[in-house]
DNA sequence: ATACCACTTACAGCTGTTGTAAGGTTTGTG
DNA sequence: CACAAACCTTACAACAGCTGTAAGTGGTAT
């Protein structure tokens, strides 16, 4: 079943919603708390939010903007802000619809179907900045080029987009892709890595994978 | 150049709205006889097409579930039936947006910059009912599986969506997959059809590609 | 200066893909 | 029913790309 994401403070709306979702077939569920929202919502790894502008915290803008650089799940705003700039800002940020208060429940479904099935072909890719990595091929693509990776270069190159922009342990990298935390040979890391370097340099992409001496490695791709 | 196909009788308004588009550096062009209005749309190869519902001959809903079915590009509907039956319709027919007349022309170029990007990650898809093909890599997706097809396989696979749901030739086979209509050998043409039904066996479909003797062979999804 | 970590290149084994060959099955026609 | 043409299937060997190992080079922190 698809989960749905309600992040809304007023309790009566929010109740509302979850109820018209849940009876079109949806798991809804709305967090009543908004003190880690950003975390929760990543945990929850929602099919859909649905968020509000006015939130206690952050607002429905600034957590919009932060997903949308890895960009896991379509976002719809609801708010009771009906100007056109407030809806310019949130498609402007890469919300995905743009939808006011009060809505017909008919209309919220309709949408949130159209944006549940556009994402369901994008299921498998995973983003980071722009770079883009179809997690059952391994295509990498990047503005307009791209390049299939090798299944081992890719189990790599998934982990680091997973974990942007944070460092990747090397044990967590063999657990990862080798299946084994045991010494294989530290080698076989370098070689791949090597050899990933190549693959994004082909690409066009440099110094993107950068190594922390004893640390591990992290995907650097600000400047992309 | 992105192009954006109108599909607007009302002469005033589509320029108007070419003017628009033009300006925020699009492509944008509207076709004024809507004899063949079907194929024209699938010769201009849009990257988005605006289309009106009240139109001579076809109407825009129409236009809109017929091209769906392939789903080469988004479709916006653009109407002045504002009710949300008609809202609903449209994108109950599969149409990506729905915008009332008049439209204040920055909405009109947010909604289209945003159907755009999210389109974009979805260039390399190819769409034939339920099947759906990466033509870069030849994933193969049906309902939540998918199947990597080996080359071959992958480039008959994406000449039989292409044509669906018409037949190719064998001639046509050997030029798009060979690139040569000499004979190679007709039996390769015969072993890779049974290695693709294979593949699309292992995904759980049968008798999808079917052998017109003589003739060729055409792809058939219409009971999946 | 030294020890450790990281990088690169070459190589051989393995896997999956491809066309050819050979033989079997289906279909249409007289 | 007999026959031929068209189509289908399986097996096989050549080939290409991927993978880990090995061996040697380069860089860095103490």
């Amino acid at each position: 079943m698809l989960r749905i994401v309600i992040v809304e403070d007023d309790i009566y709306l929010r109740e509302e919603l979850i109820h018209t979702l849940k009876k079109a077939g949806y798991d809804a569920l709305g967090p009543s708390s908004f003190e880690n929202i950003e975390e929760e919502l990543a945990a929850l790894r929602p099919d859909l939010a649905i968020l509000d502008v006015n939130l206690p915290g952050k607002s429905g803008y600034e957590l919009c903007k932060s997903f949308k650089v890895k960009a896991s799940f379509p976002i719809l705003i609801l708010t009771a802000r009906d100007t056109l700039s407030d809806e310019l800002m949130a498609l402007g940020l890469g919300a995905d619809d743009f939808l006011t208060k009060p809505c017909h429940p008919d209309r919220l479904i309709a949408r949130t179907e159209r944006l549940l099935q556009t994402y369901h072909k994008l299921r498998s890719l995973l983003q980071a900045g722009p770079l883009s990595l179809d997690t059952d091929t391994y295509k990498l693509t990047y503005t307009d080029r791209f390049l299939i990776l090798a299944e081992t270069e890719g189990k790599i190159m998934k982990l680091l987009m997973e974990r942007f922009p944070n460092t990747v342990g090397k044990s967590e990298l063999f657990f990862s892709v080798w299946e084994t935390e045991e010494f294989v040979d530290e080698n076989i890391v370098q070689v791949n890595m090597s050899r990933l370097r190549k693959s994004l340099s082909r690409l066009g992409i440099d110094n993107a994978v950068r190594n922390i001496r004893g640390k591990g490695y992290v995907l650097e791709v600000d400047g992309l």
